[in-house]
DNA sequence: CGGCTGGTTGACTGATCATTCAAGTCGGGG
DNA sequence: CCCCGACTTGAATGATCAGTCAACCAGCCG
């Protein structure tokens, strides 16, 4: 493993655990073994080091998060929940410290400079266009004048609530509870789709016990 | 205004702006107008400003955003909206910069001690509480065998990740997005607790035009 | 061989940080 | 009048921080 990317995966775990503010450049060169002149000939500046991470974690939201969690999963409405299961595991693992990183980074900088919003950004945006497709894929499942987009970004809304106020609350319940209510929601919108395809047909799976 | 107290509310001040580590002692006795040495007489050590920035936050919660948001707002469920809005301007105001000031500190503090994180979730509590009052006071207007207090959470959960993307994605219409969801699914909670009352009325609005 | 390039080493710098403290100010009670 | 305790002053302290730099190394090409 090279110095560049070990440097890269020691700061992506160091941000996660602790913060980037709380992480010195200290820190990631005892972990990584490395010696601060070769930081810097990789990167110019401590920040120029989130960037990469950040970037990591958008290349690597298929392989490394989407795959292991979709694996035997293949109805589109469960692989969100299975997403989400995903999350639950790294909270319960860690007892409740270790969250979603990327959404920690959000709220902690404060003034992030253009680079690293755009890519906190891109994050979202890759994470939210994942659970679009699932929903596209679930077709007439859902109703059809549902902005689906929006659903999207909602289920991520519902992740990153949950994700603090379980690590606030050192609770899983918390993040336990959010997940169900937003299965409560889906429920609602795949029975309303189902009533309006079948209008009529509110109560035929009980013709036979009619006569 | 004594210097304890306008030590507090400049700090509650910087900390929302910047977050709490990226405010230096400094920052605040500048801003404040006071030595170090006063401050460090009132306050054993920077944490404990926190501590009464927290305290102040729980302290001022009905005075300083229930009762200004629900002024001239009776009904329960529309109580909850109207909180969310209160939200909603302080992110249009400031460019989607400040969110909840809660929220930021819960997700920035990687490590923090028993006292911090106690007062994080009392703050969170206390708001989680303020809902599940609204959502009592709907009483029948919503299903009986719903959890309220979880529902009350999913609120705030649905806040802070509305909050996380405005901020993130500087776009106010994210939040909205958010808030646009959830009430969709108030909206099913009230049709269906409204069905249950009365499960055979379900056409009844139409009848004049029936025969 | 000699020199160039990409990478490494680790002591060093100056800024900034939270915190301390000895010396003060001030009003009120004895 | 004077002293006491509550509060203030601001320079000083030592820790820690991100970032710099000159020397060094190893492999490779000519």
């Amino acid at each position: 493993m090279d110095t560049r990317t070990r440097l890269i995966v020691t700061a992506m775990q160091l941000f996660w655990e602790k913060g980037y503010g709380s992480t010195s450049v200290a820190d990631v060169l005892q972990a990584a073994k490395v010696n601060s002149g070769s930081l810097y000939h990789f990167f110019p500046g401590k920040q120029d080091l989130l960037l990469a991470v950040l970037d990591m974690y958008h290349g690597g939201l298929r392989t490394m998060l989407l795959e292991p969690a979709w694996r035997g999963v293949t109805d589109p409405i469960e692989r969100i929940f299975a997403l989400l299961a995903r999350y639950r595991r790294s909270l319960a693992d860690t007892d409740c410290f270790y969250g979603c990183p990327i959404g920690s980074l959000a709220l902690e900088l404060h003034e992030p400079d253009q680079p690293v919003r755009e890519r906190l950004a891109a994050n979202f945006a890759a994470w939210t266009d994942a659970i679009h497709q699932c929903l596209q894929d679930a077709g007439s499942r859902l109703p059809r004048d549902l902005d689906r987009r929006e659903l999207a970004a909602f289920v991520l809304t519902a992740m990153e609530g949950g994700v603090m106020q379980a690590r606030t609350f050192r609770d899983i319940g918390s993040f336990d509870g959010a997940v169900r209510q937003l299965r409560a929601y889906f429920e609602t919108l795949l029975r309303e789709a189902r009533a309006r395809r079948a209008p009529r047909a509110r109560t035929v799976h009980k013709k036979k016990e009619r006569p």
